[in-house]
DNA sequence: ACTTGACATGTTATGCTATAACATACGATA
DNA sequence: TATCGTATGTTATAGCATAACATGTCAAGT
């Protein structure tokens, strides 16, 4: 399991993506093809998210096409396998950090530095399920987003 | 304080429409002019999320701007003033059901009859606020937003 | 080998969501 | 009465997302 604050701390990325991108193969085998696998990539570069057409432009970049559905397919591809986050908040993407392991997590989106960390949510949705329950209602999925400051950020800004 | 329950429930809506009005006019004073107002009766016309060019189109035919930024306008404000709140699932936006309480609420979002409720959060908030700071995080504000069956629906589906 | 069907990719066209920038009006204040 | 802040209207454009159709590939079934 990788520590959810790396995404706001310095460190060894190269190694951080390679990781994930290890993981996401093994996972998604052969169907992980060029222009998703390049998506996933893309997606790696860095711990922020990133717009569909963003995305798209890279994409083109490495001779893909370069038309919006070329990107949502794939985009939309690794979300389903839980390889990508969607970001509602952001109207973007963000690559899974931990894929594999069963997780809905809350997302910490820095509004100063754009990085997104996954923060375990177990707590949260049992508060949530709890909260629903005593309406009758039943939770399938939720998505829990959160707008702030890290910490390397909120030193920086004191 | 209004039953959260009560967005999936038959109910007397008038009264309930016209509660949360009378309250509205209270907060927002004479701020409140014509086509905010206007805009908070038409979301106030049922308990679902209304996208904003649906809201546009009544605006149009209650004789305002028939222009996308006299929607948006009305509704950022109302917003703004913890009137209405904005429901990022769903591109659209939902009167809130009790104004002038401070709250940031969880909504529920039923996905058979799209009615959607706001239940408390402050546990939810609480157990982000704690999965935040474990990382270091601070969070600012946060939307947290479930899609499920209602008590009403499920009862129906089964 | 031939056919079929599932899946992946590419392309065209369009629809939906949101905002920038500019123009006009009106009441409050000095 | 000049000025400022606020509200509304309008034009134009930017940004996000999907429908529908065309093509190519591979593996299963005959
Ligand atoms: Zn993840
Ligand atoms: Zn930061
Ligand atoms: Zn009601
Ligand atoms: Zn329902």
């Amino acid at each position: 399991m990788t520590d959810p604050a790396l995404a706001f701390e310095a460190h060894d990325h190269r190694t951080c993506a390679g990781d994930v991108l290890t993981r996401a193969e093994a996972i998604s085998g052969a169907r992980l093809t060029p222009v998703r696998r390049r998506t996933l990539e893309i997606l790696l570069e860095s711990h922020r998210a990133m717009g569909a057409y963003e995305v798209l432009e890279k994409l083109a970049d490495a001779g893909f096409g370069n038309q919006p559905p070329v990107a949502y397919r794939a985009l939309d591809y690794l979300v389903d396998q839980g390889l990508a986050h969607r970001i509602r908040r952001l109207n973007a993407f963000a690559a899974c950090m931990h894929p594999g392991e069963a997780h809905s997590p809350a997302f910490l989106i820095c509004k100063s530095c754009a990085a997104v960390a996954e923060a375990p949510a177990a707590a949260i949705h049992a508060a949530l399920g709890k909260a629903a329950a005593d309406i009758g209602f039943t939770v399938e999925r939720a998505n829990v987003e959160a707008l702030g400051l890290c910490p390397t950020c909120a030193e920086t800004e004191s």
